[in-house]
DNA sequence: CATGAATGAGTGAGTACTCACTCATTTAAG
DNA sequence: CTTAAATGAGTGAGTACTCACTCATTCATG
């Protein structure tokens, strides 16, 4: 009965923001992100009716993308220590390929834009990796560390390791599996 | 022969910009941090030319700041794990108990405002740590990690001790000790 | 000692500019 | 035809920084 909206130009929205993003900051400009997707200034809002909205729905974006890139072939059956590799790899191997959908997602996550709902939300997507954290504890194979500490390590160790492959991408390798034997020896019992 | 500046204003206007920067990040309004002060807006610009100058002169503060809540009384006699629990506590209370003054040296941070000139000068303060880190190295403490991963992950794992206890203060103790076992388990040989 | 000229800190309204968002108009889908 | 998407100049609320002026402080002079 009308013209419809173009999925096409939405993500060409999103995209846009992630570079502009990961480049600026948050600051940057709404001109500058629909100047990069070649669309009219107008029409980004048709699509986002605010700038916060913008950020809220790019948010939910990348943190499926993570989420779906530590998830796909997870080896539910192996043991913990080959789960918790698994995401540590996955993670890092995902922030080093896509260092502007990381940058983008970090500088929103620091700012205070996402209200702490949409973060619950999307932290639901994780729940595989909450588990695997549960496992660990429950056949004592972890120290034993106040509640949350362990998925922080988690997050903490892995965004050490990808600031490190950013500088010096040609030791990625030596710097992927150093980042996992420290998380390890960080959060196993000591055999 | 005229009216002399005044280092406590200079100091009101840091201090100023730090509750600021903490609160609203570094794309706060230079008139809130006068007003802040109480000085007006003319004066702030008599004492740092630009808001750039005020951020880089309030990071080189803090990191001096810093610096010396780790520094002073170091145990330089002591055994590497002596003082490198004292490394990690120091940092990790400077930063509960200033917590402002953390966040306003994350903001600046993470912000491209600061030259690495500026960096790497700031960094001199710290050279007692990196001692630290040599001698456990040279001793055989520690794993064999890629250059500069050791800094990394003490910075790493403090940063993210100091988040957890904002959340949760009651805890904080409980947070500290779990943090250094971590942080001693991620950089340790395993004996 | 008194005085007032010299200096530069202190002030806040003003200036030039930027930004998120709007709206009148045009274009295209159904 | 109807409807809503698309466009980009326009709007008004900020923002970093300036500037014309005031006033505190100093010290050379009589």
């Amino acid at each position: 009965m009308s013209r419809p909206r173009n999925d096409s130009r939405r993500m060409a929205l999103l995209d846009a923001a992630t570079q502009v993003f990961a480049k600026h900051g948050l600051q940057a400009p709404t001109s500058l992100i629909s100047k990069t997707a070649r669309i009219s200034e107008g029409s980004l809002f048709t699509y986002f009716k605010t700038k916060e909205e913008l950020v809220t729905a790019l948010y939910l974006d990348l943190r499926v993308d993570l989420a779906s890139a530590i998830t796909s072939n997870f080896p539910r059956r192996s043991s913990v220590r080959v789960r918790f590799e698994h995401v540590f790899r996955r993670y890092v191997t995902w922030g080093v390929a896509y260092e502007l959908k990381r940058k983008a997602l970090r500088s929103i996550t620091l700012s205070n834009l996402v209200t702490p709902a949409v973060r619950a939300q999307s932290s639901e997507l994780f729940a595989e990796v909450d588990r695997l954290l549960a496992d660990a504890l429950q056949q004592r194979l972890m120290k034993d560390l106040p509640a949350g500490m362990s998925s922080q390590a988690l997050k903490a160790i892995a965004e050490m390791t990808m600031d490190l492959i950013d500088r010096d991408p040609e030791r990625g390798d030596e710097y992927l599996s150093a980042g996992f034997q420290m998380l390890w020896g960080a959060l196993a019992r000591k055999p």
